[in-house]
Formats: structure tokens, C-alpha cells, sequence
DNA sequence: CTCCTATGTGATCAGTGCTTACATTACCTT
DNA sequence: AAGGTAATGTAAGCACTGATCACATAGGAG
């Protein structure tokens, strides 16, 4: 919203990204417009298109750095775990399902626009790029522990994007606001319990 | 599309409901116009307005008739299944789950509508009577299994919010096509093994 | 038959993404 | 340093959207 003395702004591609990610968490959730993007950075209404093709690659550009983002956080929890045993590597494993969720409601709207029909499947392969590397990460994990014999004996694939899909769909439900208003949501570690404790108990 | 001849067209508010329904799944996915929809029904752009306070709450008709079939076929698959044993109560669940699933694959762009901000959370109590029926069906489900020893000695609530979790995470993993393009989906049962079945194999 | 009200129409508004034509200026070559 | 060119910004305007207003029609209660 700062007044601009020169007539070029300087870094407006940078500008349009960062006043993106902030107006993206706060207010409105309701779509964020590119002319009030435009508005915000004080530039011209369609300034923005000598940056950026479309708002689809607007907004590409916004899901990639949340997915870089997102992939520095599920993957540091990773890091540190040797392959000592079996709960050493669910613990490494449940720090990164821990990481995920913590991102990932932390910063509702931006998670939601990565993991929708802009930013990931259509524009920016820095965002496939991103993603991927969460994702391997994930492989790592849940491989280490399977081997370790954790859920030993199913396939590696299934596991992982069972373990993924749970992630992604409580993310959803609870950033979406979408449990229904009697069900009090459980603690975070209650419900990492379910996925990672074995059964009896 | 069909042309009119009286000025009154009888039932629109019906006809726009059954048109949304149809035009949601076909085509576009990109957002569907209400302009579009009453050009569908033959009829004014503004008519609907008669029949609905704004777009949301067209919509939210769209996501209670999405719920309710929704509800049905979840439910379905619960009432067969008496006391018996593990294995039959986990195979009641595990038909819930696929029912769920089919649901959602079936209808991709419904579903996307019955769980976003429109539908569920704002408008229309009848989506939260037919969505509560849902979640109830799989408390239920997942009451008997646990009864029965299934993750014995966890608290309900994180085990029903978990398996939710997961069906609304696949769910919309498959059909906003969020996985990476080298990854291949698992089968369903595959996938629903991860779940269901105990550890060791 | 008469009127009232439910329903549908037409015109118009502000807001959106986007395009085309034009203005300014940063920078590279000479 | 001078000049030309491409990068960057502006202005006007298009087609579309949801929404509101005043008005037209007609179906049914009295």
C-alpha cells in the first residue's frame, strides 16, 4: 500500500509474492484479486501481467514458495533419524506427520491453495519440483520404519499415501472448518496415536 | 435449454437444482455461473434470485442433495451387519469406506462442493442433518469394530476422526488429481488394507 | 371479476480477469 | 556522453460475473 515516487517500482515480482502471501492468510480467504494485489504493492490494475502470464501463474508462483516452505518443514524432521529401530524410526517418522499438520494449520489458505487445481497440477514445475521432495520424504520415512517392521509386509506405495491421504484429509477438515459443530476435534497427538500405535493397547 | 412458452416456468427452483447437479459434474469443474445455470433452465439471469438469496445458497441446495445421497450410500452398507465378530464388523466398516470412496469418485466436483466453505459450514441446515447422518453411521461402524478388539483401547473419537480423515484425504487426493504425475494410484482394496488389516502379514 | 402476491424480465452497477494501445525509463551499445 | 531498444508501467475498454432495482405477468383467493 506504499506510495511509489519512481515510475517503475523496483521489484514488483517479488512485491506481488510477498503482499500475495500475506493477504492470502489474512482477511478475506474469499479469493484474493489480482487488482487489489495490484491496489496493495500501488501499482497500476494490470501491472502485474508484465510479470506474470496469468493469475493462475500468480498464484503458481504463490503455492511454489509455500511448497518450498512446506518441504523444509516436512523434511528437517527427517534428517536427524539414524536407522537405530523400530521406535526411533516411528518417532522420526510421526515428527514429520507432526511437521505437516503443524504447516499445514498454520497457514490454511496457502495450504489450500497449493493443494489445488492452481499451483500444483497446472502451473510452476518449481511446484512439482517442491512437492516431489516432500513427498520422497516421506517415502524415506515410511520405508525406514517399515523395514524396521512397521506395518511389515504391505506394500510401500499404499502405506505411503495412505499415511498421506490421512494427513491431507485432516488438514482439510480442520482448516476447512468442516467437522460438524458438536464433534470436538481431538488433540493433535490423540490422533497421531490412531496412525501410529499399534493396536491393542 | 428447452424454450418456454408460458411466462412462469412451473418449478424452477427444481429444475435449477437438477440442472446444477447435471452441469456440476459435466463440463467446466471452473466454477459454475448462476447466469449460465438460469440460461440453462430457460430463463432470466436473474430469476433464480427468486428462488435463492444469492449463489451460496443455490449452491448450498446442491451440496444437501449431494449429502443426502451421500448419507444414503454410506449408510447402506451399515445396516446388514449384526454383532457377530471382528470380522464381520470390520467388514461393515471397510464397506462404508468403500462406499464413501466410490461416492466421491463418482461425483468429483459434488463432493469438491459438499466440503468446502459453501454447503456445509455456511448455509443450509439440511446439509449438516444429512453430513451429521454420515459422520454417525461411521461412529457407529467404527463402535462395533472396536468393540469387537479393532484398535482396542483408543478413545473413539480420534479413531472415527482418523478413518474420516483418511477417506476425505484419498477422496480428494484422486480427484483434484494431487498426486505426483510418476506416482500410480493404488487400488482401492490396496489402499483400504493399510486400514484395515493388523500389522504383521 | 378483482386484486394481491408469487414469479419472471430488463436495465444497470460494481467487481473480476484479460487484451490492446500507449507512456516512461533503465540499460546497453556505440 | 548520446541514442535506441526492450523492459516495465499506465489507460481504456472488453466480456463476464453476482447482485439490486423497478417493472411485467399471471394464477388463485376473496
Amino acid at each position: 500500500m506504499n506510495v511509489r515516487q519512481t515510475y517503475h517500482h523496483g521489484d514488483l515480482r517479488t512485491a506481488l509474492v510477498a503482499e500475495g502471501l500475506l493477504k492470502l492468510e489474512q482477511a478475506g480467504e474469499g479469493e484474493l484479486s489480482l487488482r487489489a494485489l495490484a491496489k496493495a504493492t500501488g501499482v497500476s490494475p494490470n501491472a502485474p501481467y508484465r510479470h506474470f502470464a496469468d493469475k493462475g501463474s500468480l498464484m503458481g508462483a504463490l503455492a511454489a514458495e509455500g511448497f518450498r516452505r512446506f518441504a523444509d518443514a516436512v523434511t528437517a524432521r527427517a534428517e536427524g533419524a539414524g536407522s537405530a529401530g523400530l521406535a526411533e524410526a516411528i518417532d522420526a517418522l510421526r515428527g514429520q506427520a507432526r511437521a505437516y499438520l503443524v504447516f499445514a494449520l498454520a497457514n490454511p489458505a496457502l495450504y489450500r491453495l497449493m493443494f489445488s487445481p492452481y499451483g500444483y497440477s497446472l502451473h510452476s514445475e518449481s511446484c512439482q519440483f517442491e512437492a516431489e521432495r516432500a513427498f520422497q520424504s516421506l517415502v524415506t520415512g515410511v520405508a525406514r520404519a517399515q523395514a524396521n517392521g512397521w506395518k511389515h509386509g504391505q506394500d510401500l506405495a499404499p502405506v505411503v499415501l495412505f499415511l498421506w491421504s490421512a494427513l491431507h484429509g485432516w488438514a482439510g477438515l480442520l482448516s476447512d472448518n468442516l467437522l460438524p459443530p458438536a464433534v470436538q476435534p481431538p488433540e493433535l497427538e490423540a490422533w497421531l496415536n490412531v496412525m501410529f500405535q499399534e493396536s491393542s493397547g
